[in-house]
DNA sequence: GTGGCGATGTATCGGCCCGATACATCGTGG
DNA sequence: CCACGATGTATCGGGCCGATACATCGCCAC
């Protein structure tokens, strides 16, 4: 999921570590907390033994005086791209659980109409077996469950009704083709 | 965290694994999902090594006839019982987190008053940084970001909104004393 | 009656990810 | 001139997950 997130930041930039880490908040959201470095350097670790992005050492114009030693830009290469692209198109479960929905629809932009739609209706689907499962809890239990539990159930069932809301809009949204304009061309990339 | 929940759980009723996993579910809703045995018997192992619940395998009245094999019973000791008081009362950065806070509030029945209002405090507080961090990423990057993801925090931003205004209420009503029953009393074993 | 099948039940393993920790550099202001 | 906060890379122990394996129980179809 993060070898995602990590792919498609770095296709829209190279970029080092830290900055990887702060860029990866602020696109993710609330979706997923702020990835720890613990799980970062070792991923992208994980990503260059594959070969799917490059790490290079930047010396400034003038090494000696630019030098700010350490960093190291990660950037993508050409089989990247491509784990990329199928790790984007592919929906099994996984694409579907809060994480894994949160990454893919946050690069929505670089998928195509049909797979944004496939995603959105199975998250759809998952959210509503979530909702029926709380729904059966709070007709079946309320006499087993005190206040408290009761009104965590409650209010649980309440976010899954707004998130169903939310993914039939978009779903038609996606339909009607009202949807934002995807921009499949690839982004230029920023100055830095 | 999980280790909380199990204590709870088992304050309520001894048990055995497959039976834990299963009100584990429903007593958590959609705050966390479904535990995992992976997850679940190596922390009844843990517990059980440090002296917090025992491990029974029951022979059935007469042992030939009702044998079910296999079934291990976990029941919380007197240590379990300290143990599981220290964990409800303790108010760390982690009993604010998503999961914590969900374990947290589903105990808060066996939760003196004062503990109730310090989470619910700690965890509005928690919930405002991230909505404005969100409101601050839609104020100054809605040019960076393309409109998928703005829609992302967009639909995170009102989850915060509508999670501080859910937590607003339920501090008020701790403060009036309009809250639910917590019934300190410790729950009548369950027939089964 | 028996044979299969779904629910019940215990258990392990590889691997992702987290929090804590350590350490070095840079820019700024006291 | 030096202290401190932001920037930056890296490791380690441990919690938790999904996949997998395997055994039993109750029931229904054949």
């Amino acid at each position: 999921m993060l070898e995602l997130a990590i792919l498609g930041l770095l296709q829209e930039a190279p970029m080092h570590g830290y900055e990887l880490r702060k860029e990866l908040a602020t696109k993710l959201g609330t979706l997923r907390a702020a990835i720890s470095y613990g799980t970062l350097y070792p991923t992208l670790k994980r990503l260059h033994a594959a070969g799917w992005i490059s790490e290079t050492v930047p010396e400034g114009v003038v090494p000696a005086l630019t030098s700010r030693r350490g960093r190291i830009v990660y950037k993508i290469t050409a089989e990247g791209k491509e784990r990329f692209a199928d790790l984007l198109a592919q929906t099994g479960p996984e694409t579907y659980d809060d994480d894994g929905f949160g990454v893919h629809f946050a690069f929505f932009a670089r998928t195509d109409r049909a797979t944004r739609l496939r995603i959105l209706e199975g998250r759809r689907r998952r959210i509503e077996e979530r909702r029926e499962g709380l729904r059966e809890v709070l007709a079946r239990a309320t006499d087993r469950l005190d206040a408290y539990t009761l009104e965590l159930q409650r209010h649980g069932l309440e976010a899954c009704e707004r998130e169903v809301r939310w993914l039939e809009e978009l779903i038609t949204n996606e339909r009607s083709g009202r949807s934002p304009q995807p921009d499949p061309s690839p982004h230029p990339d920023r100055q830095r």
